[in-house]
DNA sequence: CTTCAATTGGACTTATTGGTCCATTATGCA
DNA sequence: TGCATAATGGACCAATAAGTCCAATTGAAG
């Protein structure tokens, strides 16, 4: 609901509707609504990054990339409601609580280090050429996934994510020695 | 007030504070808080594509592309709180306000079609090749800026925006002829 | 100056919010 | 079985939200 409808449109009322909790449940559990969302926070970072698997921790080669491509669009057109968990929820509170923005970079930062990791191997196996920089790829990778989300989320299509994460592998691509 | 927090953390009261403006006005000039929500869309977008003249108008060559790149993130790093003010509202309303979300995907498409009057002169003028698409290579290049803008805003760095910027330009430099 | 409509101030209402409280119930342990 | 502690339900509270209302004020036209 938090990731649908953002934080502030979800109240704890709805929460306990839709969970069939009480409120005193729901401060035994958490000190406030804050400690509740960081905990949400917490778990998107996880449901953002298994659902991503088996593709997300053997991203090391262009064919793997272009089948972890084809699996994130096709899991956002599947989605009901469209955007990233982490990006929304980044969008909403990165200038308003610094706790919640500091998990949420803490969530990109290990999202960027799988893919890093793939590429990392791929320079190491002498796939990727010297220059290229696995930290600055992932990145580029990462930004190019959250504005493509954004995108198909505002326009209802799935256009812009996959026109998007084409380009950062066509940029990863080009770092690519010839065989 | 609603760029940097959120429409749903901005209350009219606030609102009537930071504008000396009593609630009768605004209820005068308004008819409800979603109508003045949608005017701060309109306003915001012509705000968003103002920022980014002189450059935006004549991105029609790699050295204009990287010339607004600069400016850019020099009004990102200036910016007191980060992010795209299209963005944010793009993420917060988009699956909540169906008349919202259109004027959004409307200021997106705005944005698009300046950049991608620019490429099509670059072709028309043949150093763009035939091949180039200059519709999707704008809207790879808006991608790669909006997921930027929410990386830096949330990692509080402007790497990310800069990092995602070079790559769509770099793509569209793919695209150039050689001279 | 008078008049009448448009504009304005701000008190007020109602609904909803996050959060508190305590009596009641369940649970584990001797 | 009995006791102490933890878990639970739901009434309750104060604060804040959006939105309403009407009396007071302004301004232009005759």
């Amino acid at each position: 609901m938090i990731y649908a409808h953002g934080v502030e449109r979800t109240s704890l009322d709805d929460v306990m509707a839709a969970s069939g909790v009480s409120k005193s449940q729901l401060y035994h559990y958490f000190a406030d609504k804050d400690a509740l969302v960081l905990e949400v926070i917490a778990r998107q970072t996880e449901r953002v990054l298994g659902a991503q698997r088996p593709h997300l921790d053997a991203l090391d080669s262009l064919s793997a990339l272009k089948a972890w491509r084809d699996g994130f669009v096709r899991l956002n057109k599947a989605a009901q409601c469209g955007g990233c968990p982490l990006g929304s929820l980044a969008s909403e509170l990165a200038n308003d609580s610094e706790p919640a923005r500091k998990r949420l970079a803490d969530g990109f930062s290990m999202w960027r280090d799988r893919l890093e990791n793939g590429l990392s191997r791929m320079k190491e196996r002498g796939e990727l050429g010297a220059s290229a920089d696995p930290h600055d790829l992932a990145l580029a990778l990462l930004s190019a996934v959250e504005g493509g989300l954004l995108l198909s989320k505002t326009t209802q299509s799935s256009r812009p994510l996959e026109i998007a994460i084409d380009m950062a592998i066509d940029h990863v691509a080009r770092n690519v020695n010839a065989p």
